[in-house]
DNA sequence: TTAAATACCTTGCAAGACAAAGTACTAAAA
DNA sequence: TTTTAGTACTTTGTCTTGCAAGGTATTTAA
């Protein structure tokens, strides 16, 4: 309940997460601590505690897939990867993205 | 589980709806079933039992205020108004939601 | 006096964001 | 060789919010 400007972007940010997420394994195949560091580039602050149980939903869903890797420092690493299913979901999301902007556009012009 | 470009849409929409709300009234005062209808007509489908919450909500976080008014053919309605922290907090919501546009174009861009 | 239209409100459930704490592996320092 | 630091993945519990479903109240017209 304090820091007001941080809870609107919080509460903004739901359900646009998925989104950023299939778009960024749509460019190319991450581990979670990567993705974490583009969102977070990008100026979308999401932390561990909300990344992982979303990317196993997205995995559960048949959207991604993953593999593990070895690492030459610290612990092997599961890099996720887009499925053809995650593909079309993706589709989907860029035509609602499109739409709620839009949607947004005509309320404030009216 | 059903129908997925539906609920696609309805994730997305989840924090957007607080913003579109506070637009809305931004521009003139308004009841709940108007309020409602001007969404629609945006193409943001929303039903009474996530608006009215809400609104109450929004009116105890004294974003809102309200008075009521007689209404020539049904029941009184209940008039609300943005006030000057809600007024505020739009501005907040403003930014927010630029940023959230700019966010999306960079990972798409990259 | 019943039905239909208009409005507002509440309850209970489910999903999801996040803080916080935990597990596990590797490499380098003490 | 033990400890510390760094990296990475996972889980638990709480809080907020969206929504389906059902409820209350007022007015007008059949």
């Amino acid at each position: 309940m304090e820091n007001s400007a941080e809870n609107v972007r919080s509460q903004m940010r739901k359900g646009v997460l998925e989104y950023c997420i299939l778009s960024i394994l749509d460019k190319k195949e991450a581990y979670a601590s990567s993705i974490l560091e583009e969102l977070k580039a990008a100026n979308m602050i999401v932390v561990e505690g909300t990344l992982y149980p979303l990317l196993i939903r997205q995995k559960n869903q048949g959207l991604l897939s993953y593999r593990w890797e070895e690492s030459t420092q610290g612990p092997p690493r599961k890099y996720y990867c887009i499925t053809e299913k995650g593909r079309q979901q993706l589709r989907e999301m860029d035509s609602a993205w499109q739409e709620i902007v839009d949607t947004i556009k005509t309320i404030k012009e009216n």
